[in-house]
DNA sequence: GTAGAATGTGGGAAAAAGTGGGGGATTAAT
DNA sequence: ATTAATCCCCCACTTTTTCCCACATTCTAC
């Protein structure tokens, strides 16, 4: 499971440090994509592929269908790490996530987000202090987390 | 499967660059047409025979079936690469995208899509944030995805 | 602390990919 | 038959990507 914070930076030639701790549960080959709130996730193939199979099922005569799709896989590239340990975000995706220059790294569970520093710091900002109102509502409703 | 988003220029004689990741899988031939939303449709043959069959099967009675299949079968040309990677789309094809100069070539799974880049563009903006609820319901799991 | 290994950073050079245009061959129109 | 238009194929050039190496920094073991 991918969890911690790493602060890296992502060089002119769009290369950015995955941090040597994540190298072997991603695996030789991952994939990064657009996430939400304006990050990338970056999954190991195996959680990929979960994600995909349910994608394979939807019908292409759906509007919805099709443009869930569209988003989802048009955002996606198979990466791998050169030899230093660095992944190439295509500039498709830089520009999405707003990566110019400090980045950060978090394992999130199943996968990791990279971010921009400021819109990290801006957003654990304004969710730090609704943590505890986000913590009760967790408990509301028909999922039942366990902690 | 093809995924991934490519920004490309058609130029004056129509011939416009198929992103060098997608060449192996489109194969030597494949299939250029309509497709929804404005944007063209590009298939390799054996993913174009499987929905050519589907067609197929559709009751010609049902007008919905008739016009779909005029819709996308009027439009395909069965295409090649030249040795440059490029393919040539048919000037009514190019009218029916709106392709001028920029192009996005995205790949959604067993299609490729061809769109010109302000039509892609005003279409992701006008959809992101709905699809970023879908989005949110695909990932939380085992949750059933309704569409 | 010090040495050696592992990690992180930057940049050069070669290879691959992408772009534009010339020119010959085929086809169509006059 | 001549002209025009289109389609290919080829060449030259530019940009991007990939691979590799050198070096700085951090970590670890002794």
């Amino acid at each position: 499971m991918f969890m911690g914070e790493y602060h890296h930076s992502i060089d002119e030639k769009g290369r950015l440090i995955i941090p040597s701790k994540f190298r072997a549960e991603l695996g030789e080959s991952f994939v990064v994509t657009r996430g939400l709130e304006n990050c990338l996730f970056v999954y190991s193939l195996v959680e990929w592929n979960k994600i995909v199979d349910k994608l394979k099922h939807l019908p292409f005569t759906k509007k919805d269908a099709r443009n869930f799709t569209r988003f989802f896989l048009s955002g996606a590239t198979v990466s791998e790490l050169d030899k230093q340990g660095r992944v190439n975000i295509q500039s498709s995706l830089k520009e999405f996530a707003s990566l110019t220059k400090d980045c950060v790294i978090i394992g999130v569970n199943d996968r990791l987000e990279i971010w921009s520093k400021e819109k990290w710091e801006s957003f654990f900002c304004e969710n730090s202090e609704n943590l505890s109102d986000i913590a009760e509502n967790l408990f509301i409703g028909d999922i039942d987390i366990e902690l």
